[in-house]
DNA sequence: CCTCCACAGGAAGCGCAGGAGT
DNA sequence: ACTCCTGCGCTTCCTGTGGAGG
């Protein structure tokens, strides 16, 4: 007992880490930096419900990593606070609709709210929706909803109608909603109806830039990393990097943390610059792995024969001279001999080309239009990433050595 | 200049799987 | 348990496009 005591306090004073948590994504700050006015606005919209009035259903929406769903979050947070403070029969519910993507599954989640002992899966859905109404008419309660992701949700219509009219049909109580989304399509898809209800105030989410990123990590390296380990340089490189990228606090934060975890493999005291580089690669790898492990069988396989092509060296060479350009027809055929080889399934053109589509989709292939030197239309494709790296991951896969 | 090539990408339709309705 | 419907992945067919080549 004594000696395990013993290493655990040892590891803990060799980390860099203060508290681990404090650097994660999910992570929510007592500070939102940059974030207090929109905090502070839908704190204005929510506290309506304690002066036991109406409030507005609303609507968030920005890229990813703009605060949306802390800001979310730390309303939940103190909204329940204060109900507890003060015994005002008002709750808050979190419910990221990744998971729970259709009305069904999202409406069982709000009853399971009410009735926490009980588990809804499996009743019919209006049987769960009574359920729901009975609470709020016996308890007077006030639900606010965050619907994280709202746009995964498949029949957002419907869901929305049904929580909006459960406030015509009680007398006491309500459904609140604050839907979350970091699509900008979402709300064309809605129809009038739903869209004027749900987005009776909206919020907007703009990008950090660097300098407001650079605030963000500097109060989380405080919480999350013990003295000294982090400098100002470091935090002030990262920063820049996500700013440059797309101002998304997220993937700063993941890179903070990679960072740290690097740095404690190889029992460093301190962070550098190039501790930094080396996790962002790493980062790289792990995603382009895991991107390509949930990719179809078809689409490896186009994937292969574009970075097989390229180590083989044909095609013509890219202004950067590594990458190669490619036509399609070229890339087709290399697939259709290799598909046909692995006795795989071999598609038609066009559907080869909705693949090479995809893939650009994903950013995994970069391609564009084809301008003078070459006959007629066609898609230049180069390969985004390593080819040796994407050819040694598909190897495993197609050749199993 | 005209034709041909090497494609792009829309439209229609087919077979299948899985969910809804009965 | 049954059919019906719908969405999906795909093929086939087709029209359009723009530089190459005669």
């Amino acid at each position: 007992m004594r000696l395990l005591e013993d290493i655990v306090e040892k590891k803990r004073r060799k980390s860099v880490f203060k508290d681990r948590d404090a650097i994660s994504i999910h992570f929510v700050p007592e500070r939102l930096p940059f974030r207090e006015r929109q905090l502070r606005e839908i704190l204005e919209e929510v506290s309506e419900l304690a002066l036991d009035k109406k409030a507005n259903n609303l609507f968030l929406y920005g890229k990813i990593g703009t605060g949306k769903t802390a800001v979310a979050k730390k309303v939940l947070r103190e909204l329940r606070e204060f109900a507890e403070k003060n015994r005002l029969r008002i709750s808050g519910k979190y419910i990221n609709c990744k998971n729970y993507n259709t009305k069904y599954k999202v409406i069982c989640r709000v009853a399971e709210e009410f009735y926490p002992s009980k588990r809804f899966f499996g009743f019919s859905s209006s049987y769960v929706f009574e359920k729901i109404l009975d609470f709020l008419n016996k308890n007077g309660t006030k639900l606010v909803v965050v619907l994280d992701e709202i746009d995964k949700v498949k029949d957002v219509d419907d869901l929305l109608y049904k929580l909006t009219r459960a406030n015509s049909d009680v007398e006491k109580g309500g459904i609140y909603v604050i839907g979350v989304s970091n699509n900008l399509l979402f709300k064309n898809r809605l129809n009038m109806q739903t869209k004027s209800s749900l987005c009776e105030r909206e919020f907007v989410f703009p990008p950090y830039n660097a300098h407001e990123l650079e605030k963000i990590l500097l109060e989380r390296v405080g919480l999350g990393f013990r003295e000294g380990v982090v400098g100002g340089d470091v935090i002030r490189y990262i920063s820049a990097l996500a700013a440059q990228e797309s101002g998304d606090a997220r993937r700063a934060l993941i890179l903070l943390q990679k960072t740290g975890e690097v740095a404690e493999e190889s029992s460093l005291h301190e962070i550098t610059i190039d501790v930094v580089k080396n996790a962002k690669e790493r980062m790289e790898v792990e995603l382009i792995s895991s991107m390509i492990a949930t990719l179809p069988k078809q689409h490896k396989l186009v994937l292969y024969s574009i970075s097989m092509l390229n180590i083989k060296g044909s095609g013509i060479k890219g202004i950067s001279g590594e990458k190669r350009v490619l036509t399609s027809g070229e890339i087709y055929d290399y697939y259709r001999n290799l598909a046909k080889e692995l006795s795989l399934n071999v598609v038609s053109l066009r559907q080869f080309k909705e693949y090479l589509n995809e893939l650009n989709l994903y950013n995994l292939i970069e391609t564009r239009a084809s301008g003078a030197g070459f006959r007629g239309t066609t898609t230049l494709t180069s390969i985004a990433f390593n080819a040796f790296q994407i050819k040694e991951i598909l190897d495993k896969e197609f050749f199993d050595f």
